[in-house]
DNA sequence: AAAGGCTTGCAATGGTATTGCATTTTAAGC
DNA sequence: GCTTAAAATGCAATACCATTGCAAGCCTTT
């Protein structure tokens, strides 16, 4: 993806782009399965922490990204599809994180089924997490 | 639900009727939401937040209860179906989380649809969580 | 009664998220 | 380009929650 594409990219989602932004929408780009804070921070080390925290919080708040709690401790964040934009995310897709590798993927072709609820519950976001083995590991 | 039952189904699992062990099982098994440690602690303080953290722990390690991460920063926990035992636990359902009292139910009668996934990708557990607004905020 | 094993209570540690604030960078207006 | 206001950054500090270490207490068995 060359600058020009990050920097639209970028300001499409009403974020301006700086260097250390472009940089991570970059990173996030370049990778297929969904990275948490740490990782990112082993990534991009000696940038500040704090500084890739503040960058993965305006991207999720601007429908860039989305986070995924996988439940290894701490959630990891994924790059959004053209649905999502600043007013709403729309991200109803299967997650699958692996038990072999730990690595977490957004299923995106892979929709969520549709949910039966009780009478008188309302649906409004579902979050559906597969645990397994990737194909990756499945060998 | 009697003492007798209490200590009977605490057996069952492995665990030692401890007092303490006994009145948590008696206060998860009134609820009908399921409960954070904090949340725990708030009613049974003055107890000791660690005891009943690792009281938690046990009666999930031996297949009494299971926990539920409902994306509110502190997982919650319910009592597991007879399902689930010593050996391993078996929580297929639905978890519903309102947004309105923040209550988060397992929707038992509820099960998780059928998934479909990539080639070569293997399932072994899953968690669905629906966030939205349960039968009593519905108005 | 003594011994061993499990449970409990309290203190300490660890990991991650979040905030405050001074400084630097950016973008806009002149 | 220079000035200036707003936004972003870097570093320190704080806030949570989970988890562990260890000494003391409780129970059961011999
Ligand atoms: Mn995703
Ligand atoms: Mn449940
Ligand atoms: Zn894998
Ligand atoms: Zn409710």
């Amino acid at each position: 993806m060359t600058n020009e594409a990050l920097e639209q990219r970028l300001l499409k989602h009403q974020i301006k782009p700086t260097a250390m932004r472009m940089l991570v929408l970059n990173h996030l780009n370049k990778t297929s399965a969904a990275i948490s804070l740490k990782a990112l921070y082993d990534d991009f080390y000696p940038a500040d922490r704090i500084t890739l925290y503040r960058t993965l919080k305006i991207f999720e708040e601007k429908g860039l990204v989305h986070s995924i709690d996988d439940g290894s401790g701490a959630p990891k964040f994924a790059l959004c599809e053209a649905a999502c934009d600043v007013k709403e995310h729309n991200d109803s897709h299967i997650h699958f994180h692996c038990e072999k590798c730990n690595k977490t993927y957004c299923l995106q072709k892979f929709d969520i089924p549709d949910i039966h609820l009780p009478k008188r519950f309302i649906q409004k976001e579902v979050n559906l997490l597969v645990n397994g083995i990737c194909d990756q590991c499945a060998a």
